[in-house]
DNA sequence: ATTATCGCTTGTGTATACACAGAAGTCGAT
DNA sequence: ATCGACTTCTGTGTATACACAAGCGATAAT
């Protein structure tokens, strides 16, 4: 690509996601082009394909900032996950092949054995959902089920802490896969839909326990 | 907005979904800059923009294109927008209010009565959708459908041309609504479902037709 | 005659410079 | 002292200029 716009916008984007600039961060063009080494306009670019992907928000003269958006629009994204999500294990039900079985099992395997470690498991599921994502066949859904992800990635990371949680999902995982292998498309699509819909409950649950004892997240404005 | 940039950006995507500039259409920047009497920055700001909406293809170092998708990737796009308008159905059904209700039998009575004028029919056809699109509630949702529904514009024009397709369609939507005034979401989401994958369908008979009669499809290169 | 190489042209990528709108800080008035 | 208007300053939007890669044509060699 336009080599040093590219770099930017993937450097941006992945300190996004992980949380090094956090939802609200101001991006200032002259501050990111002293830091890059470079002139205004390939950061403007690189700025510009990351509003594309959602990640920023680009206000007309007031300048960028890492999308923050309110509560209800997160649970919203996350309906809509669920949503694709459950499209993706339905094709995946029914154009089924055993190399995708095999590989769904496989895994299976690896969320159980890592069900002990936090961010091992959170490899092994980013793994086993995005063999689904393929396993639909589909290469647009595909694409924009991947998207959409990392567009929630910056609001799921506090997800899996949850005690109890891992071991759930990793039953609901086998659920999936049952429904797969059996070529029942829609239990399929229904488990994954609740698969993903709990995520949602649980950022709620998650930001009403911080809006009770931490009111630093309150100028979630927009 | 940054007025010049989004106007020409206005100005191309709908020329684009039009059909004014087909798929394939080279848009090179110094020829448009000239065209809006302005420099090439805004215009390759909107450019990016045009991009980030999925119409026009940003090639590195080769210039920008208008998208032109392979056939099997339009019908994907077919598959996740039927996808989408499912969900929103579903939703719809869970969480109708006699407004909605309302509101959806406006639209089946305006498509009635342009079951024989087929723009009237389009436009009508058109408030429908948007109308199951809102009633949604999931606003994050409605906008995902949208922009999908205006980047499969430029595929659809010949779709309600076929002569028994619009009394097909309008029965289709009367289907629609009952699922939904029943509250019954799974059937609202299979009939939304199988309304919209007719025309991924309708569309490939289309294309065959061409490839069979016609070979200056061919080009659809990519 | 065919092909390969070189140079030219065209168009994209980046840098710099200027114009202007918003925000913030300062000064004055009440 | 507080509020309001004005000035200043920061940051975005646009224009122009330069750098360089890719495509094209012409020329020359086999």
């Amino acid at each position: 690509m336009g080599s040093v716009a590219d770099d930017i916008s993937e450097k941006l984007e992945s300190e996004i996601v992980e949380g090094i600039l956090p939802p609200g961060t101001r991006l200032e063009e002259p501050a990111l082009a002293e830091r890059f080494g470079v002139s205004r306009t390939p950061v403007r670019e690189a700025l510009q394909r990351l509003a594309a992907s959602g990640l920023v928000e680009l206000k007309p003269r007031r300048g960028t900032q890492v999308l923050n958006p309110s509560t209800v629009r997160i649970v919203e994204m996350f309906e809509v996950m669920a949503e694709l999500e459950a499209a993706c294990a339905r094709l995946c039900a029914r154009r089924a092949t055993p190399e995708l079985i095999a590989e769904l099992h496989g895994w299976l395997r690896k969320c159980e054995s890592a069900v002990h470690d936090v961010s091992a498991y959170y490899a092994a599921n980013r793994g086993f959902h995005s063999a689904i994502y393929a396993g639909s066949g589909n290469s647009f859904l595909t694409e924009q089920a991947e998207l959409l992800h990392l567009r929630l990635t910056p609001f799921r990371r506090q997800q899996l802490r949850v005690p109890r949680r891992l071991r759930q999902s990793l039953a609901e995982h086998a659920m999936i896969v049952a429904a797969i292998e059996a070529g029942d498309d829609a239990a399929a699509a229904m488990a994954q839909r609740a698969h993903i819909l709990i995520q949602g409950e649980r950022f709620t649950d998650f930001m009403a326990q911080l809006s009770r004892g931490d009111a630093k997240l309150q100028p979630r404005s927009k």
